[in-house]
DNA sequence: CTGTTAGCGCCTTCAC
DNA sequence: GTGAAGGCGCTAACAG
């Protein structure tokens, strides 16, 4: 397309990019040794070097990427995939948080970053982004049960680290997380500690592990309370399911005191939900989220939550993906997660 | 890379991808028949076309992007250029709406999205990315003066529109923008029928339009309104700015009764600053942003702030680009703006 | 309708 | 140290 930008009838050819051979010649030197000065290899003569250098920067010379990729195993490139909906991606913090790590971690890197966004339903498109032997290698952000993913990658051989554990079926996969079972006891304690005692949860879903460990982790440390653990209800982490699931609870038990919503996202509108009803928080009904995320200061109250770090996860994933690009062998990493005590609970 | 990963010390090579020859061999045809039937020329045979499907199946191949984009003008890939840090912009929600409605615009065509984020000052990662060929044009989302972003563009000839109307100097670019200025009128404006009068303002950063114009549009209302103008302290968007201006502002005019912020995200620390001094909003000083952002229902009290359609300005960028593309050409395009009363002021 | 023939820009043996 | 030659996977004339 890039030559039809034409004035009236005729087409103008579109100015040529210079290119190796253009360097080549310019210099006096074969592209053979124009090539060797790009990519630094050390046996080439002062002279022919610093004139190659020399073109190169008269001419603005760049590489062509698509062209050394053809003929490169490597592609000096990786692709984030998040098997989620568009918007979805773009508005939930946690997603931002973790793409703007890694992004932020490559950022001295050569390395390009491919953000491919994949909507439930149509994996076309992150197929073909895979295939297409643009990337090295890539990191799952937002892997579910059935997506499919991990059956392409593994297709492909393309090395993959995945952000959140993947689910069972896919064990020996590479993954970073935060210890969610132990963050969903730990924002259950913090309820239990504070003298509640009917206290329901807005879960994530259940073909994530994280929604599926939170959950578990919940479970866990009301059981040990000796305290009935039947007020579940379940969201997708997003906003608009957290009221939802907040609403459903409600209606089941009008007396509740206590909710754990497995993501800040759902606990904002739980608050909002429980607000809007008249309910104060957290004198009548104590909330705990899960993230920490930015709007955990903005709301009223501050929002009591659980730690996860985003940056710690998209950093490990960074430098995982990294090591089994070169070669190396990489295992799970688990990080800690921790409570953020503020007024919601 | 792709073929270190052996077991011991012998390498591996990764299984080759099938490509077009494979599915020829395949298909008892030639290549350029395959190739055909990929790219849904007619003139085919049907038998051919059925046998070169049936081969593509089973083999499960896709076209290599790297080897197409080699030799075809255009590369169904485009270049979303963000010349600012990459912490900053995966957490303002303005450019996080941006690049949402980019990629859902886009979710359906086979366009390739590249995001390229470029801290200030390493424009190099950028360059590259933009020659290199891979991509057939570009959207420049938050373009300052001197970022040189625009030379890149002209001197590569690349198809580009920008996202907010680039600054003098840079005329004749193709852009979409929000009517910035009436925007600062309107804000001011509710400032001022709310019987405030002494109003200043947390500008936004004087090297791009969008904060240029908006101040010029509050100073136009204030003036219209006899009001002096002089309150003005200036941030660049992000929230630790909005609180750090407010603070001056303070100092400054320790009485003022109404305050104009340039973004939501510097409105809702410019509130923070506020109510921690024991100021009250909106009683003591009223406060306007603008974006209309999702946090803006999230502050207490909720935000009045200047509706600056975020999806509008993407869909339309993506239009005009995609015009470009196809040999059209495109005006800029100025996108109406809109007051949201809620409860800030 | 289909096959043959050239490259696209680059890197990499292999000779010199 | 340097050049010549071949090929990565694909598409686009050009012949039949």
């Amino acid at each position: 397309m890039r030559d039809v930008r034409a004035a009236g009838k005729e087409t103008v050819p579109a100015k040529r990019l210079p290119t190796l051979e253009d360097v080549a010649a310019r210099a006096g030197v074969s592209r053979a040794t124009a090539s060797r000065v790009v990519n630094a290899d050390p046996r080439v003569g002062r002279s022919a070097r610093e004139s190659v250098q020399a073109a190169i920067r008269q001419l603005g010379y760049r590489p062509n990427r698509a062209a050394r990729s053809l003929v490169r195993p490597d592609a000096d490139s990786i692709a984030v995939v998040v098997p989620e909906a568009e918007e979805r991606v773009f508005s939930d913090p946690f997603f931002s948080a973790i793409l703007g790590a890694i992004y932020t971690k490559l950022a001295d890197s050569p390395v390009q970053v491919l953000l491919a966004v994949a909507p439930p339903g149509k994996r076309d498109k992150i197929d073909r982004y895979l295939r297409g032997g643009y990337t090295d290698g890539a990191i799952v952000v937002s892997h579910h049960r059935d997506d499919g993913i991990s059956d392409v990658l593994r297709e492909i051989q393309l090395p993959a680290v995945y952000i959140g554990r993947p689910h069972a079926g896919d064990v020996g996969l590479p993954y970073v997380d935060v210890d969610n079972e132990t963050g969903g006891m730990l924002a259950a304690q913090r309820l239990i500690d504070g003298g509640r005692r009917r206290i329901g949860t807005v879960a994530g879903p259940q073909d994530m592990a994280s929604g599926f460990d939170r959950l578990t982790g919940w479970r866990r440390a009301m059981a040990q309370a000796g305290l009935a653990d039947d007020l579940v209800e379940y969201g997708d982490f997003t906003a608009a399911s957290g009221g939802e699931g907040m609403l459903r609870l409600l209606e089941r038990e009008p007396n509740l005191d206590g909710v754990f919503a497995a993501s800040d996202l759902m606990a904002v509108s739980v608050i909002q939900e429980l607000q809007g009803s008249g309910i104060t928080v957290p004198e009548d009904v104590a909330v705990v989220g899960f993230d920490d995320s930015q709007m955990a200061k903005l709301t009223r109250p501050p929002l009591t939550t659980v730690l996860s770090t985003t940056t710690g996860m998209a950093g490990a994933a960074v430098e995982m993906l990294l090591t089994l690009l070169g070669g190396g062998q990489v295992e799970h990493v688990i990080l800690p997660t921790e409570l953020v005590p503020r007024d919601s609970a």
